[in-house]
DNA sequence: TTGAGCATGTAACAAGTTACATGATTAC
DNA sequence: GTAATCATGTAACTTGTTACATGCTCAA
C-alpha cells in the first residue's frame, strides 16, 4: 500500500488537489513512484474516509472548484509507523528484458528499433531530471546547499538516484543493441 | 499481461511444471520479472483453456505427480506478435525511495540501519549473479563462446543487465548513507 | 519427529489499468 | 472551432498479494 505512503509524503511537502497530485505523479514524484489520476482519487476518498486526510473545498472564479487535502495528525502518525516498519527490497518487472530473451524464439534483428526508441526515452527522462537538478540543486539560480535543510537534502539525493537509474539503463541499452547487431549479421 | 509472456518464453527455453517455473522466478528469471505460485498457476490454467499451452501429466514414483507444460504453435505465435508490438518503458517504483523522501517528516537517522539492510540484499543478489555469470558464461567451466547462439547471447545480455542494476543501486545506497550520516550529525 | 523440499491448488482482497463521462476556460 | 488545460469522478477488468489448505518423501 505504498501508494498511500507516497501521498502522505506528497501531501505533507504540499498539500494539493487530486489533480495537482496526479501532476506531481507525472514529475518529482513519478521519479520513484507512478500513479494515474484514478488511482488517485480512489486512494484519497478512502484515507479521507479513514481520518488519514482532510478537505477543503476551495472555490475557484474561473477554473472548476478543487478539494485541497491535507495531512492530518493520524495521517502522520501512520507514516510514522510505516517508517519504523522494514519493508523488502524492490522486485523488478523488466518487461523489455522479457521481449529481449524472447527475441531468441523469433527474429533478434526486429528488436532493434524497438531498443533503439526505448533509449530515446531514457535519454529524454535523463535529461529532464538533469534539468531539474540544475534548477533546483546545483545550478546558479538554485538556493545555496543549506544542510540544515533535511527535506531538501533528500529529495536531491532521491533525485540523483533517478540519475543514475537512467544512465545505468542507457549503458545497458547500448550494451543490448551491439549485442543485436552482432547477432543479426555475424 | 507482462507475466503470460515471461512464461511463455521461459516454456520454450524448457518446458516445465508449476512448480518448476515459480523455481526459476526465483531465480534466472527473476534478474527481470517476478511472480509468485499462486500467480503462475492461476495464468498457466488460463493459458491452457486459451490453447497457448499443452499439459501432459508425468507421473513420478516419489514425488507427487506433476503436470508439464509446453508451449503450442498458438502459444508461439501470441509471443512472436507481441514481441513485434511497441511496449512502454517501465515505470519504476522504488519503495524504499518514498521513505527516503517522507523521512524529513520524521527522523532520518533511523532510516540508516534500513538502508543498510537494503545494501546488503543488493550486495547478496550482485554476488548470486557474478556466480552465475562465472558458471555459465564466463567461467572456465563454461561452454565456450558461440556467437551463433542467440538464446545465449541473449540471456548473458539480460544477465549482464541485473549485474549493471545492482552495482548501480549499490552505489546509489552508499550514497544516501553518506547523505543520512551527515543530516544525522552535522 | 521435525523440518525442508516437492507439488498443486482455492479464496479473499488490494492494487493497478483502461475506458468512459462531464464541463468549464484559455490559447491558437 | 478546436485543442489543451483544469478538475473530478465511475465502472469494469486484470494483476498481484496474503492467507489458507493438503499431502508425500527424505535427511538429520
Amino acid at each position: 500500500m505504498a501508494l498511500e505512503h507516497a501521498i502522505l509524503v506528497s501531501l505533507l511537502e504540499q498539500p494539493g488537489s487530486g489533480y495537482e497530485l496526479a501532476r506531481r505523479f507525472d514529475r518529482s514524484i513519478g521519479y520513484f513512484w507512478t500513479a494515474t489520476h484514478q488511482q488517485i482519487y480512489r486512494v484519497l476518498s478512502r484515507m479521507e474516509g479513514d481520518g488519514r486526510l482532510d478537505v477543503r473545498e476551495v472555490p475557484q472564479r474561473t477554473r472548476p472548484d478543487k478539494k485541497e487535502y491535507s495531512v492530518t495528525a493520524a495521517g502522520r502518525a501512520a507514516l510514522s509507523a510505516w517508517l519504523h516498519e522494514p519493508i523488502q527490497a524492490d522486485t523488478v518487472r523488466h518487461e523489455l528484458a522479457v521481449k529481449i530473451r524472447g527475441a531468441a524464439f523469433d527474429d533478434p534483428a526486429a528488436l532493434i528499433r524497438e531498443v533503439e526508441r526505448h533509449h530515446r526515452t531514457h535519454a529524454d527522462r535523463l535529461t529532464h531530471y538533469l534539468a531539474g537538478e540544475l534548477r533546483d540543486f546545483t545550478g546558479p539560480q538554485a538556493p545555496a546547499p543549506d544542510p540544515s535543510d533535511a527535506g531538501r537534502e533528500l529529495q536531491h539525493v532521491v533525485l540523483r538516484g533517478g540519475i543514475a537509474y537512467e544512465r545505468m539503463q542507457l549503458a545497458w541499452l547500448e550494451d543490448v543493441l551491439t549485442t543485436l547487431h552482432r547477432l543479426a549479421s555475424p
